[in-house]
DNA sequence: CGGCAAATTGAGCATTGTCAATGTCTGTGG
DNA sequence: CCACAGACATTGACAATGCTCAATTTGCCG
């Protein structure tokens, strides 16, 4: 019940749904020193080739993860919404192989490296908690890595916000087959290996088919089974099952 | 010194390098109960949708992660050499998301997931190594949605090259610099979303440029550096930094 | 030597990229 | 309340990277 409880919350019922934790598990995470900043949106989290010395919660806001070659084209490789912990890989690692950018305006809550890793040193269950978020992590980088080698550019923006429906859906941050989308179409183009232009034209298209609605930055899906087929989505990659269910609200 | 020692090996040598371990942990990894099978060429080890019993850690041979579209296009996600533990998620996720199927002839080490749940259990030191280990998977998965996204079809099979050439070579698998490619162009193709065809076309003509030089299976990169700059290739993402040197015989 | 998988090559095509102009929305300051 | 700046979205014309289809060659193995 004190001021931490309230910002690390959200993560402590994630990791729950990984597995049960026991009321020191839940102790030792509730009282994981943190500072909380605001981010500006735009603003680098992680920068490539840091040793950093912490690890970020997001708390409001989203966040992605992206790389930049020599050439300068830019990829994002994820995307992150409230209650991720984003760098996790930071505590375990020594150099940060990707950049982390605030997308929106967000909180987030830095954990020093040095409490993680006594953390996971003391706490076997807390630690497999963890483990399996950044195993589900894999399993959507994977799913990315299809979705731009082998898909084409309609299937591959279909299949992006079919994976933001459901993750926002299973988050409790979205009304079920409407959201708002927190990118723009350039980042979007970033996200799936196409251009800026190429995804406007998508877009149209897909809405011309009745397969999305758009208005603003939000997104809606009239029909589901119709867009996840266009997509060729299908959800095990996200492990919902995991998450023994209960995060949403209506 | 029992039989099984000279087969877990490889796998204690590599996950020593990811952080020390004592005594008890060394025990307990080369005490993991496992079968050894012998895996044919083509054949599959953990199909998608499977709910794995045992994880697999490759003795010898490669083996590829891939998924398959609704079309029916193939992508393969990561490829793995000897001494990795291919399906650690297996054990701890509920069920497959991807296959995993030997590229050459391969012999595995199947150890029961229950013996994995039981061993990261006790053992928080080897926890952490083996997360360690599928944080740089995720690392290379990463590397490989900026691959696939944003590189033309030059740079993402010189990439691959380089990316190859590095883990052999810290596996002690490679002579510097030249080495035999596991992978059809078929498989090339699909490892990088480009067709065959296109594939051999790439090949070709990296081998007029002088960047690789090709007889059989063999690859030989006679500069480097010239091939390192045409992949755009930087080998921080394999965070060989966490390898303190010393796998590799001349 | 035949059989097969893999590699190579050519010709034509199309999905997606490039460049550049124009339209739209939002917030801000006067 | 309006004008304007700036970021983002939209559109068109054209180019090109990489794909398709199909034939042919090479290398390997019994």
């Amino acid at each position: 019940m004190t001021v931490p409880k309230k910002i690390l919350d959200l993560m402590l019922r994630k990791f729950e749904t990984r597995g049960p934790l026991d009321a020191a598990d839940r102790k030792a995470l509730l009282e994981l020193p943190h500072r909380v900043h605001a981010i500006e949106h735009g603003a680098y989290l992680v920068r490539e080739g840091d040793r950093p010395e912490r690890s970020c919660l997001i708390v409001s806001g989203f966040a992605v993860r992206h790389k930049v070659t020599v050439e300068g084209a830019r990829q994002i490789v994820s995307v992150h919404i409230p209650g991720d912990f984003v760098d996790l890989e930071g505590s375990l690692l020594n150099v940060a192989d990707h950049n982390v950018q605030a997308l929106t305006r967000c909180e987030v809550a830095c954990v020093p490296k040095e409490a993680i890793r006594e953390l996971i040193a003391s706490r076997p269950t807390v630690a497999k908690a963890m483990w399996i978020d950044t195993l589900i992590d894999g399993a959507i980088f994977r799913e990315w890595v299809v979705n731009v080698g082998r898909r084409d550019a309609r299937a591959r923006i279909a299949h992006l916000l079919c994976e933001f429906a459901r993750r926002l859906e299973v988050a409790g941050l979205a009304a079920e087959y409407r959201y708002e989308l927190p990118m723009t179409q350039e980042q979007l183009a970033d996200a799936t290996g196409l251009t800026p232009v190429h995804v406007n034209r998508v877009l149209m298209q897909l809405s011309r088919e009745g397969l999305i609605e758009r208005s603003r930055r939000f997104v809606g899906i009239p029909d589901w089974e119709a867009l996840r087929r266009a997509a060729g989505f299908s959800e095990t990659y996200l492990h919902l099952d995991q998450v023994p269910r209960g995060l949403a609200p209506a």
